[in-house]
DNA sequence: GTCTATAGGCGGATAGAC
DNA sequence: GTCTATCCGCCTATAGAC
């Protein structure tokens, strides 16, 4: 796996291929295929890892703050999704960029580590909800309507109600800081933002004030643990 | 041209290659290479018809407001890079997806169509500002001054002052947007998103009203025009 | 578990004829 | 402008020996 990284780093996922993993292992190819039935399973597997690791870095952020200080979990979340994917360029890519040519994924391996990193903001949110510390916009009938039903697994799980405009909020979070980070990490911001990663958290906190949430941005300490730039996720 | 979008349509853009265009036209490999010196050539051209095709879709669609409605032409540019996005995965994922492995832009080519998105949006936003009916957000001091330095061609260009938080607003703007149809076009919001295109609207419409440009999202006709679904720009 | 050998294919690019 | 012929390299994957 670890050498499957090194290549896509190099290359590009696109590019991966068997023999180049395997002349990094120090194994001839065939021997591979002792751990990875097909190019398209190593793929998986590496794909699966990414979900997996930024879920996990999401997660670890979030526990740093205090369990009822929601507006805290969900920034430090939130900071930790740009941070894992500038730090990764290239394992974002290969969850969050083009589809790799003539790959398909098995739904059924990929879409519940893929599935992680909504479930943690939903549940700090519907904390929050149930705390009655937030405050929702209030949407067309319809859409109203399908998120509500979307909602109906979590409503099961906990024992409150969930409205669906709090996932329409989580998704309207979700592209912020997925806009931002796309942006900075393909390099289409480069020229024009001075610093992204204090642009990312003013602007996070500015969108988190929306449904209630106060947070204080950290915007002038960040240069000690961000000395990174975006390499702009290139070949 | 057109053959090569079929060919990254069908394929992806990783895989466009000089054999499949040539099969495509009607010719033969080579004499390919009278009209594109090479494979990166070709990519060249591909990215800057695309980047000039979604400038030319966000203008036409500015140009439908009239001048003055500064919420208005905003909202219908923004629609418009939406509907450019879905109608053409291909060539968005091409420029704003990952990078082709191998291939390097040259950016005195494409720099410049690039460009063009942004300066559409900066200028209605100057206007907006100039007639007094924008609220900017007030930003930390060195942010400020960065950006304000970046304003400096603008400002020579037109007669008035245009503050840094103008582009702070338009990078904002971008990064939503842009956030919405990534996960839209890349297929990471098909589940969940009942109705991406009602979605986008509303949330733009918040955006707007965020620096005091209030427009009615128009949320009901949609599916007049829009019959499309995301198709995930996959294989 | 790992090797050598190999089948069978796709790709970029050029030489030189017409 | 377009062709045939060709060089040279890359890739996935399998067979069968050790």
């Amino acid at each position: 796996m670890a050498a499957a990284r090194r290549q896509m780093a190099e290359e590009g996922a696109a590019s991966l291929n068997m023999r180049t993993v395997a002349r990094y292992v120090g194994i001839t190819p065939p021997a591979l295929y002792r751990y990875f039935a097909s190019r398209d399973d190593l793929i998986t597997a590496l794909i699966v890892e990414a979900y997996e690791e930024v879920a996990d870095a999401i997660e670890a952020a979030v526990a740093t703050a205090p369990h009822a200080d929601y507006a805290g979990r969900l920034y430090q979340g939130v900071v930790a999704y740009r941070e894992w994917a500038v730090a990764h360029p290239t394992e974002f890519a290969l969850i969050y960029g083009s589809p790799i040519p003539g790959y398909h994924a098995p739904d059924e391996s990929t879409g519940p580590a893929a599935a992680r990193q909504g479930a943690i903001f939903v549940s700090i949110l519907g904390e929050a909800w149930q705390a009655g510390v937030l405050t929702l916009p209030a949407l067309p009938a319809d859409m109203q309507a399908s998120l509500d039903a979307q909602m109906t697994p979590w409503k099961r799980e906990h024992d409150y109600d969930l409205p669906g405009a709090l996932l329409y909020m989580v998704l309207a979070m979700w592209s912020v800081m997925h806009g931002m980070v796309s942006l900075e990490v393909f390099g289409h911001a480069g020229e024009i933002l001075p610093d992204p990663a204090v642009f990312y958290r003013l602007e996070i906190a500015a969108q988190l004030a929306r449904i209630g949430l106060h947070i204080v941005p950290i915007t002038y300490d960040v240069t000690a643990n961000e000395t990174e730039r975006s390499p702009a996720a290139s070949e």
